[in-house]
DNA sequence: ACAAAAGTGTTATGATTACACCCATGG
DNA sequence: CCATGGGTGTAATCATAACACTTTTGT
């Protein structure tokens, strides 16, 4: 702790930090006794106090050189290894009795990320990353909450809300899947998110109408039955569609 | 300026501030000739540097022993007179340049209120306060916009995407009329703010089958036409719909 | 041949759109 | 008696929801 440098001003000023939920989606496994897919947070284990040694979201001060989005995206990478993915802020948080040391208000934001080519660096300069499922069983996501430190549940059910919402009219979830991915893949991804079952041709129906899929003409590999078609969402021709008054909705 | 009392802290703190972005109604007025229904936000011309004499959304930072919340209701009564509003968080705005000065982020709410019941204090403690219609005349919403300081505009920008989006899916809107209102206030609200005209049929079928209309009994006087049915929105009833996972649609 | 998931259509119901005239009131 | 906006119904189209069997592949 330097002693020397130190900043005054005129007035009192709370300490601004940001705060990332990253969720990551593992889809069903290949080879079919692997099993289901599993809709997850991540979360680091605090090395300092206070709450040391429980779990948080990451993030941390923003600089005073760096944008409020600027100093999410650094921690992310710094606390997590994870850079170049879909970020949204969130809402900031400012309740006087937030922080137990001092007066710290937050920026939430919300990374979506897809397991297959962000692999998590589990620690990163010896901290201690984890994915938790949420939803594992019922209300498991209130047991991880007990274990949260500071308003962190609270942030943690404002982004799950927030995702749910916007899932249902922007197409946000491809930001979950590799690129490539079958319709099956993305059918289990809403209906984890949602939290209730779709009726498949129905879904599938309505997604292939909107056009904005791409079928690679590549197929699943190594699945122990039928191997599905493969697609990938096209961006541009949403972007487009999106100008002229489109609407993603499921 | 008191040079004696300071505040020092380790690391540099951006400061953090509140801005509101309040819009109002102006139901069509009774005579007939009074015409239309205008669509509004509240601006102050600002004493101070930076930006001195131009226009600019009230608010003002955030104190030690409030959360931030606080800070716009506390900001928004104080420049505006304004108190008991529909008011929610809008996005901070953190960018590095965004005040000329020195580095700060803002928080920015948006509020609704009802200009029959908040008649606005043009003038508290000496600050002038003025509101101006989005949509007067094509495009000039560009021209608030070169008059505002800071990044108002685009404040004011993201507040109205937010709430063209959400008075779609949210019985908002009823924030901005008196308790009792006539259908065609309501459609005329809903065409200002969307910027489209609406079938008449439609719309009065629509809102009323959701049956969250309550007809008062009571009938508009002073209009030089057929008097119209007054209603009331019942709050009440919306939300136990709504927990019952009703959503308000238009 | 069995297990496991992929893929595929039809029908009934409800929601949305488009559209035009008579009514009540005040001036 | 005229001007102004209030109030009303129907028919066509489109979207949604419910529902079951055959196909392909690996073991």
């Amino acid at each position: 702790m330097p002693a020397s440098i130190t900043y005054t001003y005129e007035y009192p000023r709370p300490a601004l930090t940001v705060d990332c939920v990253v969720f990551g989606f593992e889809v069903g496994v290949g080879v079919g006794v692997g099993v289901g897919a599993a809709f997850k947070v991540l979360l680091i284990r605090r090395k300092l106090p206070p709450y040391e040694g429980q779990w948080a979201l990451p993030g941390g001060f923003v600089q005073m050189e760096e944008s409020v989005e600027a100093a999410a995206v650094r921690e992310l990478q710094e606390e997590t290894g994870v850079k170049d993915v879909f970020l949204e802020q969130l809402y900031t948080f400012g309740a006087v009795g937030r922080d137990p040391r001092d007066r710290t208000v937050s920026v939430a934001y919300y990374a979506l990320i897809n397991l297959q080519s962000h692999p998590v660096q589990a620690a990163t300069d010896a901290s201690d990353a984890r994915w938790f499922k949420l939803f594992e069983l019922p209300k498991i996501g209130a047991k991880i909450e007990t274990v949260l430190g500071f308003d962190h549940a609270e942030i943690l059910d404002c982004a799950l809300a927030r995702l749910q919402a916007k899932i249902r009219y922007e197409p946000i979830g491809f930001e979950l899947l590799p690129k490539a991915f079958t319709l099956s893949q993305l059918q289990r991804l809403y209906e984890q998110i949602l939290n209730r079952p779709l009726d498949k041709r129905n879904f599938r129906k309505k997604l292939l109408k909107m056009d904005l899929l791409i079928d690679t003409g590549q197929q699943e590999t190594g699945v122990a039955h039928r191997a599905a078609q493969l697609y990938q969402f096209d961006l541009e021709k949403y972007r487009a569609l999106k100008q002229r008054g489109f609407s993603f909705e499921l």
